[in-house]
This record gives C-alpha cells, sequence and structure tokens, in this order.
DNA sequence: GATGAATGAGCATTCATTCAT
DNA sequence: AATGAATGAATGCTCATTCAT
C-alpha cells in the first residue's frame, strides 16, 4: 500500500470513530484495530492523536472551504439574490450529505461524553424540538401558520437559530446592560415573516 | 457550612470549570482546588465525576423546563401570535442569560476538546459566519436587504439554523434518496423572508 | 445503653461481618450501618479497625483458653486416656459450635478474599476432600476400610491433618535436606491404624 | 526476554510477595519493584491484581492436580492399601515441598492480614499444638503412647484434623440439633489407633 | 459520650507515546 | 517503513480516621 493511501485509510477509519465515539472516548487502540495496523505505525503518519484529529478537521475544513467558495462562481448579476441564497444552502447541505460522520464532528455532536451524560444533554435539544413542534401545530390550527409547513424542519431551523444566537450574545460573558428585550423583539421581527402567513398581527 | 450550601458550592465551582474546560480536561482535582474542598469530600455528595456533571445539567435542565412552560401561562386568547412567539425566545435567552457557564455547557460549546482542537473546530464556525456577513452586507449594498439589519445577528441565526438542519438530515445516516435540491428550496423559501425586502424576487 | 453493653453490640455485629467479608473486605461503614451507630462512635471503644479485630480474637481467645485448660480439672487419675482425649475433642468443637462466626474467623475461612478469589481457593480443598472420599470408599468396597466409617468426617480428619503437616514442614522455608520418603512413611504409620482395618498389611 | 518467561516472571516475584504479605497488603508498586517492571506492563499480561492472583492460582492447582491424579498411576492390585495411602501422602507432601510460597497460599497462612492480626491468630494455633504436645508428653510419660512417637508432628496432624472437622461441622451454621458427644465420641474412636498403644483402654 | 461531615494518603488502572528490532 | 512490548505520568476513587459541634 502506499504511504499516501495508508494515511488516507487511518483517516477514514478515525474520522468513523471519531463521529461516532468522540475525540476522547476513541482510543489509539480503537483506531489501530479499526485501521488493521501497528500500533506505532500510526506515529509514522501523525504526530500524535491530537494531530490525527487535527488532520482530519483541516481536511474536510479545506474541501468544504472550496465547496463554500465556488458559490461565488455564480455570476451575481444572472442570478436572483434568492437564488443565490438557495445556492448557498444547497452547497452547505451538499458538504455534509457527503458524510455523516463529518457532519457529527463538526456539528460537535460527537465529541464524547460518556452514555449518560450524552443522552442527558441530547434530551434538552429533544424538548427544545419538541416544544417548538406543539407551538407551530397550534399556529397551524389557528391559521396563523402556512398549513403546509414542514413543522419538524422549521423546529429545527429556529431552535438552532436560537441557540446559536443565544451563544452569539451570551457564550463569552454575559453584559450586564444587555437589552433583553430588544434582543428578543430583533429576533422576533426577523424570524416571523419566516413562519407567520402574511396576514398575522 | 450547611450541607446543601457546600453541595451548592461544589456545583458551582464545576459548572465554571466545565463551561471553560469541558467534562474530560476538567480534572476532580481542578474542582477539589477551585472549591477548596478535600479530594473526598465531591464523593460525599456524588458518586462520581459522570453523576456531578449529570447533576449539573439536570439541575439547570430543570430550571430550564420550569422557564420554558412558564410561557404557556401567557393567555394566548389575549396576546397574538407573535407576541407569543416573541415571549419564547424572551424566555430562552432569559434562560441563557443568567448564566455564561449554562450557555457553554448546553451549546455543546464546552464539552473540552484540547486548546487547539477547540479553536480548529471555532475556525470553521467563525467562517460560516463571515461568509454569511459577507453575502448579507453584499445584499445590503445591492438594496435586497433591509439596511437596518443587524447582520451579525442575522448571520448567527442563519448559520445556527442551516447546521442544525443538516444535523437533522445526515446526522444518524444519509438517506440515499434525498433529495439535496429539494429541502435546500424548502429552506431557502421559508429564510427568505426573514431576509429579503418584500420587493426582492 | 450501657458503654460495656454498647461496646458488647459492636463487637457482635462485627464478628458476623469480619465472618463473612473477612477483614479487608468488611468496611467500618458495614459495622455501624449493622451496629446502628455513628461513623465517629466506633473509635469511642476501639483505637481502629485493627484493634476491633484484635479485640474480637482476644475476647474469644480467651473463653476458648479457660475452655481449654478445664480440661485439666479432670481428674487423670480418675479417667482413662481415651476418655481424657475425648473431653478435649469434645471441648474444642463446644468452643466452636457455640459460634459459626467465630469458628470462621479462626479457622481463616472468612479472611475475605474478593469472590473469585475466595471459590478458587475452595475449589482446591473441595477437591482434596473428594479424592479422600473416592479413596476411603474404595477401602470399604475392598474391605480395607470399616464399612460404617463416616468417609465424610474422615476425609476432612485426613485433610485437615496432612494440609497442617504441610504447612509445619514447608510454612516456612524448605530444609534442603528433608527427607520426604521419611516423612511421609511416618505420618502414613500414625494414621493408617485410624483408618484400615487391622487385618490389613 | 520472551514474553512468556517476562510472564512467569512477574507470576515468580508475585507469588512470594502474595506468600508473605498475601492478597490485600501485597500492591502493584511491590510487584512491579521487585520484578523490574514498569507500572503498565502487569496490565499487558494480566487483566488486573485479581486476575494475577487467579493465574497464580490455578497455575499451581492445575500442577497439582496433575500431580495427585497420578497416583491412580499405581497398580492397586499390585500395591498394599497402606503403600498406596502412602503414596497419597507422599504426592501431597511433595507438591507443597517443591514451592514453600504455595504452600502457604494455599494453606491460607498468607492471606494477608496486618501484623498485629496475623500474630494474633498464629497465637492461637501454637497455643492449640502446644496444648496437644504437653498431653502426648504426658501420654508418653504415662506410657499410653508410644516413647518414640514424633509429638511434635503428631500435634499438627491432631489439630489439623480438629479444626478442619470443627469447620466442617460448624463453618456454614450451627445445626442445632448436632449431638456433640457422638461427634466427639466418633472423632476419638477414629484418631485413638493411631496415638496411643494397643494396650490402653 | 455521640455524631457525621470532612479529610487525604494511598491505590489500581488507563492509555498515549516510545523505541529497539 | 512497520511493529508491538514496554513505559510511566496522570487520574478517579476508596475508606479508615479525625474533630468540631
Amino acid at each position: 500500500m502506499e504511504p499516501t493511501e495508508r494515511k488516507e485509510m487511518i483517516l477514514q477509519e478515525a474520522k468513523k470513530l471519531f463521529a461516532v465515539k468522540g475525540y476522547y472516548q476513541t482510543q489509539i487502540s480503537d483506531i489501530i484495530r479499526e485501521a488493521g495496523i501497528a500500533r506505532g505505525t500510526i506515529y509514522q503518519y501523525f504526530k500524535n492523536k491530537e494531530d490525527l484529529f487535527v488532520s482530519l478537521l483541516e481536511k474536510y475544513y479545506s474541501q468544504w472551504e472550496k465547496n463554500a467558495y465556488l458559490a461565488e462562481d455564480l455570476d451575481l448579476a444572472a442570478v436572483s439574490p434568492r437564488e443565490y441564497f438557495f445556492h448557498r444552502i444547497r452547497r452547505t447541505l451538499e458538504f455534509f450529505a457527503q458524510d455523516q460522520d463529518v457532519c457529527r464532528i463538526y456539528l460537535r455532536m460527537g465529541l464524547g461524553l460518556p452514555g449518560e451524560l450524552e443522552s442527558t444533554i441530547s434530551r434538552f435539544e429533544k424538548k427544545i424540538e419538541d416544544i417548538i413542534v406543539n407551538d407551530l401545530n397550534l399556529g397551524v390550527r389557528n391559521g396563523h401558520v402556512p398549513e403546509d409547513m414542514d413543522v419538524r424542519l422549521v423546529a429545527n431551523l429556529l431552535g438552532g437559530a436560537l441557540l446559536r444566537t443565544a451563544y452569539l450574545y451570551f457564550g463569552s460573558g454575559v453584559d450586564p446592560d444587555f437589552d433583553l428585550d430588544r434582543a428578543a423583539r430583533k429576533i422576533c421581527d426577523i424570524l416571523s415573516p419566516a413562519i407567520f402567513l402574511p396576514s398575522v398581527p
């Protein structure tokens, strides 16, 4: 086997494991077992475990970067803004669709907490989704939300949007002067057109 | 010190550490040092490290649950759908605003990868944000996007929404029949009203 | 409760635990739980765990000593040697019969190895017993051993005798000049009258 | 060094330590110091401390089993019952003679109680031996016991026999209907021919 | 005397990394 | 380049003992 092939193969096996078990719960022993190589061999290709994981991230990061910027090939003058937006979304989905493992790793879902912890934290995320789904179904029944809405999808869009925003605002320290009402109002104003029928006040 | 106080104090110190260093990189030694207690004391209040972390998650989860459901006290007949939506958002932000550490832990930002890994993966998230910010600024200049838009906020809303959706679709296996175009179109249609001026095609 | 009573009660509970779980596997926590006392109380009556165990041993040792020497009250001139021997045996059995826990502790059966170890070592002792039982049954069938012999009892007598002798000879170092044949012959000569019918060569 | 040799070497060193200090008081640190290996090396050959001890027991158990059953090679028709008995005894002594450590471990003398406990419990065994020795010497002086008797040996035979029998009867619970007199009589009848001169009543 | 929260020395075990072959 | 036995720093956890109340 070519050295390049072998390095690639190790990365492949490591990726699967990291995606499922996360960084800490994936042992070098797991990787060499799956890759069918000797313990020392891994250190011929990677400085250490961290370097192996970074290589993985870098590899897919550069793939994604190429992919993401390709969107700029689009002739802005020729496509409508919505079309341009559509392509951005499509390219992003495309990137993650090619590899569920990369998806899990980049979306921090497989950082590897012991089983119980993982499920406790997932329960929180599931609950948020459920609450939004309930609210949306209520909105549909009351005629405030389009009947044909994919509520599961919208619940994820809204949940993802809100949680990320919370992190933006508070993740690196909470500003004591932060105006909660104003922020909530802004987010509400931005997202409302996406879910409510135009007639809704 | 009361036993309850002491347990609470340990949770406080552990929370700070877990938020900054994550689960694996936070050692029991760190916690006892910060809490100023003896090694064995932690095991008087918690079965083990995992139990301590779960207690933390459960504690804030139940706080959040109370908080989240309180929104249902709102008289649906009395408030407009948008007002209801606003309150949901406000309550969520409120929960995370009270504690940056809880915010980091629940949003899986502090699950603890070694420094280099953490920054590599953050770079990816920052990049996504930047690309969206650029696109939005372009939209502003071209008159497709409201001039007074808080682009940083919207970039986070969009980024969070899209990434979470990607995980929804691909996180637990990629369906070979998945229709990329259709999914992207749906997402685009839902989110477009939130960013484009009504006049944009 | 009187202090003396309380000390006695702790000894009672500790004895039961030590007999079943052994010294190391019996925790102070076990003892205070069974005795229904506080952790610190035990140290009011005993210097430490070791002292508690020693107190236990000493207590029964002195009881046994009294019991054993009482045999000397027997009027040697009045009883036959066999009667005297009988009384010694009876007194010893009597001592152990009064308390199975003391029996287990003194006979080193409950020194507390983790389950697997305990059973591995017991298997060895059971095996020895079985071999002797087999041999004796063979002897009965061949008419060398009395038909009414309690083979299980004799197997234990012989096994206990032999193993203890092995320890006498080799437990504190093996003499290179030790004459195996001579020793085995001596033991055989001593024990043979106890098992074989007088007619056996 | 060959892997097999190394495993063997670790077992050797561990055996010595377990024999002297017992299971609990023998630390992994002791073993690696004596074996001159690194801490982790032990876990390359044994799952854990318990597995190491079990391996030790199993190893010698199987050696003994082979040794014990070899006795059955003896042509029963060709040897007298006493000769057969002699060989059994010889084989058993032979097994323990080869290794004082194995002797101590199997005969539960090295199960490792802290120094003081060990000596307290030994004192009891020594005392029993002394009492029997005294009695036997008395018997010699009175002409009831053969003059050339090895009293120390017989004391150990009798002590071992009696103690083991006590455990047989009471170790796993004391039968309330147990007939002490009858049992003592039986034991007395069995052992008397082994010690008394034929003329003794 | 009694209590039980607090203590911390001590221990088994893990696992990324090395290096002689 | 490949191997895998050996390494040992690092870590979570235990449990007898203490001492302020």
